[in-house]
DNA sequence: TTGCATATATGATTTCAATCATAATGTTGC
DNA sequence: GCAACATTATGATTGAAATCATATATGCAA
């Protein structure tokens, strides 16, 4: 990606949606499918974008070839496994207020809240009473509607 | 891995385990912290086991040079990381009910019930219960004690 | 500027998973 | 065999998130 923020996203049976992954300038999307035939998810350009497509096949070879792209390669996709075992904790914590305040200090919330809200497996409703509570709290604060932040 | 099944496990804040990976004969565990000088998990062995340690700057050269190793070593990776999106999909499906359903499909029960109730991020409880019900629903069978399959 | 759609926000209600208990059933080591 | 422990299983209670509802704010397009 040269510019830009997309999402990839999954639409589950069950009619939710699952952020998959987010990727900004200088990261990729799907590289994950480099191994598989067939992958389902939508990719969502959450901002204007500039993506440059590349073939299978020429990324492929150049992993077979080029020794220093491969192990850079590598790096990202251990880097997205850590990212996904991180998330995998995230989601096990049980109250939402816990979840959303260990994913804000993740610094999970770029977007709006409801996407926030899907990333960390909430209801939006959820999210933000959890928000709120956490505001009155003192723990985040609230500089603008919308917006919220680290105290 | 030469032979067994190890686990590793993350203890989190708030006193819960998480099963990051489970890794079996020919797999490997830990991979991704190639690329990390540090990383906190336990790696807890299922049953018994044989497992090769290998350091850290051979793998890395080995990638570097063989790049046959390198590229399957990449592909196991990238089937980690499907594999994390499809279980990041099954923790945003909120009833117990259908949660425990879909896991059962992707093949998650091998262990024992309080392992897989750890590795969807519900209490053994709702587990219990929720497999109980499938069970009375003829979702699911439970040919004896402790064992469920697909009815 | 006026609709229309979406995001933000909160209230009310219901559902259901977490938690606390208890018991039966396996399993392991002595 | 038996004692200690873990797993399987279910009941009762509680808390909290999902859901349904409503209102306001905001952005966007006609």
């Amino acid at each position: 990606m040269q510019s830009g923020r997309v999402a990839l996203i999954r639409h589950t049976e069950s009619g939710h949606k699952v952020t998959l992954h987010v990727a900004g300038t200088g990261d990729a999307a799907a590289e994950a499918s480099l191994f598989s035939s067939a992958y389902h998810c939508d990719c969502i350009a959450m901002e204007d974008s500039t993506v440059i497509f590349l073939k299978k096949t020429v990324v492929m070879d150049l992993i077979a070839s080029d020794s220093e792209f491969s192990t850079s390669l590598m790096k990202r996709f251990a880097e997205q496994i850590i990212g996904y075992r991180r998330r995998l904790e995230l989601m096990t914590i049980p109250r939402a207020e816990d979840r959303v305040l260990a994913a804000l200090a993740d610094g999970w919330l770029t977007g709006s809240v409801m996407q926030f809200a899907s990333a960390i497996g909430l209801s939006h409703e959820a999210t933000y009473r959890a928000l709120s509570r956490l505001v009155a709290k003192g723990r985040i604060k609230r500089p603008v509607r919308g917006r919220y932040e680290p105290a």
